[in-house]
DNA sequence: CGATTATAGTAACCATGGTTAGTATAATCC
DNA sequence: GGATTATACTAACCATGGTTACTATAATCG
């Protein structure tokens, strides 16, 4: 309803921009004071290859990941020249390199985890519980809207004829009628 | 307690990451079908020029915008040459450079405003508006947690000795010394 | 006043993520 | 079996954001 001047620096994402951006550089600079850099994608890769037990091709990995498969290939070389992962080549496929995690990587893993916990736990100083919860719940459920669109139609109009929202909130059931458009 | 291995997926901030970055993505998406080809953050900037009538100087707006004067004055480069904005000496002080909007990027902020009307009303599908509230509200308070940390005390402890989080803004009465590490 | 310090901005480097195009290999169709 | 299509990955380009070093100018100190 603020709606008195183009003052959507609140509803536009700049909110989740700044907070994200805030977790990580503190992430990161807690990490480092362990002696340890890693970046926090770095650490992402490193934490889903921790259960995984098994290996990965890197198209699987960026289909977990929600990214293109040619960042995270550079983030793989960057990552294996500091020993945390390994590629080995599938004898099965020749042209897929499996991607595994270290010993290395591994070892990180604790310290990883710790920075984490103290560093949400002083971005969530004075906030109860019961509203952190809220927050998990609706950013889950913004994910799941919006990854619903990612296929799907015009998310604007040019500037009038406002579609309603649609009533999505988790239903991966999608059509995909525009196969993406250059 | 699902911390049987090292999943800290959802608290870890990749929620928000993956959260953002879809919204940016709908936006820019959703804009450029109104033709216009214009990035979030070069967005902000325009909001921001926008309700200030005067023209600043980069390094005040890059205050503002809470980032560094690097990448604004490459953010500000490629935002003048889409005429978007404009860079006038400071007669005063001849190491300044003034920023105003253009015409052509005043234009453009009823689309993105609407745009991001659209995507947000998109985003929020089916999330009652009290949770929305309690959304901002929590990202809020992180926000100033993690801004009043930024020039403090070490984030992150080697791998023992917890220090408890700081109390520091927003709600002081709270104690919540755990705030769940999902 | 002159020397030092502080400030405004840029340049150059890095990491991240996106896109498009290309190469190698596999799978499939005829 | 051979040609076509699909897949796995890489290369090369762009935008963004961070850092450090540098230049030009202003402010301040002695």
């Amino acid at each position: 309803m603020e709606d008195d001047g183009y003052q959507f620096e609140r509803t536009f994402g700049w909110l989740l921009h700044d907070t994200q951006r805030l977790i990580r550089r503190n992430w990161e600079r807690g990490l480092k004071t362990t002696g340890i850099g890693i970046s926090e994608p770095q650490a992402r890769v490193l934490a889903f290859l921790y259960r995984q037990e098994g290996g990965l091709t890197q198209t699987q990995l960026a289909l977990e990941l929600g990214m293109e498969k040619a960042p995270l290939g550079r983030l793989l070389d960057r990552m294996e020249e500091g020993a945390l992962v390994e590629r080995r080549s599938d004898p099965a496929d020749r042209r897929a390199r499996m991607v595994f995690i270290t010993d290395l990587g591994m070892a990180h893993l604790p310290v990883m985890k710790e920075t984490t916990r103290v560093v949400f736990s002083r971005a969530f100083a004075g906030v109860p519980e019961a509203k952190v919860d809220v927050l998990l719940d609706v950013l889950e459920a913004m994910r799941a809207n919006l990854s619903a669109l990612e296929a799907e139609p015009a998310p604007a109009p040019p500037s009038h004829a406002t579609p309603e929202p649609r009533l999505t909130a988790a239903d991966p059931q999608k059509k995909s009628t525009e196969p993406r458009q250059a």
